[in-house]
RNA sequence: GUCCGAAUAGUGUAGUGGCCUAUCAUGAAGCCCUGUCGAGGCUUCGACCCGGGUUCGAAUCCCGGUUCGGGCGCCA
């Protein structure tokens, strides 16, 4: 026996060609709406709402009884006749024999799912579950969904193998973010801030091209709508490629992900109120020093040569550049080795310069990413000035010292791509359960 | 970590020392209503974060705590 109760989608009957079929739908209780002689029932189901008409004089007693006693948000079964009917919303509604209850909801709601009184993030995060049932939040996850799914069919279709690194790690930090220590049997371990060592590894591998997209996890006390200690991470890493190479390819995913999702997710979208804008490639570049001459000509700030850009900077910076060049995503190029990663490929010619870059969202950084250092002594060296234990990397190092081919890669923020996508102003909202500072459950 | 702000029914809010037996909406319970679509009408229910203090009197002022929001910092 099969729990199969669902025939159809609120959004697969066609009130034209499936009038006077029978369909049985499954779904929540939205609303009822009794109005005397005629009663109201309107399911809800992940695709959308369909009407449940009751008429006093036609309807069987016990049947109207039980719809009118439905508890809002309660499960149920629906088995009806559809009628095209221009009267209902979504040009038809169904004339029930059967509605089962299969389980009732406790009341009060711990928040409103209609959208007349809106509740707070902390509130809707501690009830996810419901909050999910809104139009808004189904429409957020939706949309993520086909951005993920958009991520995937272009670097599979760019000939890059979809790869699995380990969460759990020795040691072996990156430098900068500190990580989550954890227990390991009887040993010390960390969750891991990010695939870059074990991406690299793969590029000695031979897999040539290959992306993740996994969780990261950063042991930082940050406290903005734009960190969260839990994340999600878009890596690639490309070999026989430079900077400018994966450059390429992050720009064009990043229009392919925009046009699929305002493809694929146009109700979505539509629920939230967005005419999505496919940006245009290639995106502009900048040099570190340009986007500090910005800064500095502004005068809200003073930065000198081999300054991280503070948070008030990449605002000014890209500010300026929606209003010179009129786009929202752009790069800046060529930052100083010491503030970018040991990994970071330093020019030939000037070694004070990386061959890196940051790309970014007018309102906020969406992704890092270089050319590698692939020769063994030159990282070596690189891991020993930042101040690291080059004992700790041995596992890495010793993938560079048989073969490491000339590579470059880049990671992107997941939460922050459909953020930025979706003009969401905190991180939170576009994550199921987010993991940030104070918060661990649910 | 730091600065600023907030905390009132299930949810979202009004409130600036006495007019608060606390506003409104939503919700819930009940009644009326045959086309609702944020249905409408009537009745009822439900709250001042915790601890101290000032005062004749505190939701309101002060102190401490907790929690939340925002800015910055931290952050490949």
């Amino acid at each position: 026996m099969s729990l199969n109760l669902r025939t159809h989608y609120t959004s697969q009957i066609d009130p034209e060609a499936m009038n006077g079929a029978e369909v049985t739908l499954a779904g929540w209780v939205y609303e009822v709406r009794d109005l005397g002689g005629i009663c109201f029932v309107v399911l809800r189901d992940r695709e959308g709402r369909a009407q449940v008409t009751l008429v006093k004089k036609r309807t069987d007693p016990e049947l109207l009884e039980n719809a009118r006693k439905l508890v809002r948000e309660s499960v149920i079964t629906v088995t009806a006749t559809v009628k095209a009917e221009a009267k209902a919303p979504g040009g038809y509604e169904l004339i029930p024999k059967e509605i089962r209850l299969l389980n009732e909801a406790e009341s009060p709601l711990p928040m409103d799912t209609t959208g007349k009184v809106e509740a707070e993030l902390d509130t809707r995060l501690d009830s996810r579950f419901m909050d999910l049932r809104r139009d808004r939040t189904t429409a957020i996850f939706k949309i993520r969904h086909e951005t993920l799914q958009a991520v995937r069919k272009y670097l599979s279709d760019n000939g890059f193998i979809d790869v699995t690194s380990p969460k759990v790690v020795a040691t072996a930090t990156e430098g900068g973010t500190s990580l989550f220590p954890i227990t390991y049997f009887d040993r010390e371990a960390f969750l891991n801030q990010s695939p870059q060592l074990f991406k690299q590894i793969l590029m000695s591998g031979g897999l040539d091209r290959v992306f993740e997209i996994g969780p990261i996890f950063r042991a930082e006390e940050h406290d903005t709508r734009k960190h969260l200690n839990e994340a999600t991470s878009i890596d690639i890493e490309a070999s026989f490629c430079d900077h400018f190479d994966v450059m390429s390819i992050l720009e064009n995913m990043i229009a392919y992900v925009y046009a699929h999702v305002k493809e694929h997710a146009a109700r979505s979208l539509e629920a939230l109120g967005i005419d999505l804008q496919v940006p245009a490639v290639p995106f502009p570049k900048i040099t570190y020093d340009e986007a500090l001459e910005i800064v500095n000509a502004h005068g809200e700030e003073t930065l000198k040569w081999g300054d991280d850009l503070s948070t008030l900077s990449e605002h000014t910076i890209g500010a300026h550049v929606f209003k010179e060049m009129g786009v929202s995503h752009y790069f800046i190029i060529d930052w100083p080795t010491d503030i970018k990663p040991f990994y970071a490929m330093p020019y030939e010619d000037r070694s004070e310069f990386s061959k890196s870059f940051d790309m970014m969202h007018r309102t906020m950084e969406l992704s890092s990413g270089a050319q590698r250092i692939h020769i063994h002594d030159m990282l070596k060296k690189r891991i020993e000035s930042q101040g690291l234990d080059p004992e700790g990397f041995d596992f890495y190092l010793k993938a560079f010292r048989y073969g490491m081919p000339p590579h470059a890669g880049w990671g992107v923020g997941c939460e922050r791509l459909v953020m930025t996508m979706l003009g969401v102003e905190n991180i939170r909202d576009v994550v199921l359960f987010p993991r940030d500072r104070r918060r661990l459950s649910p």
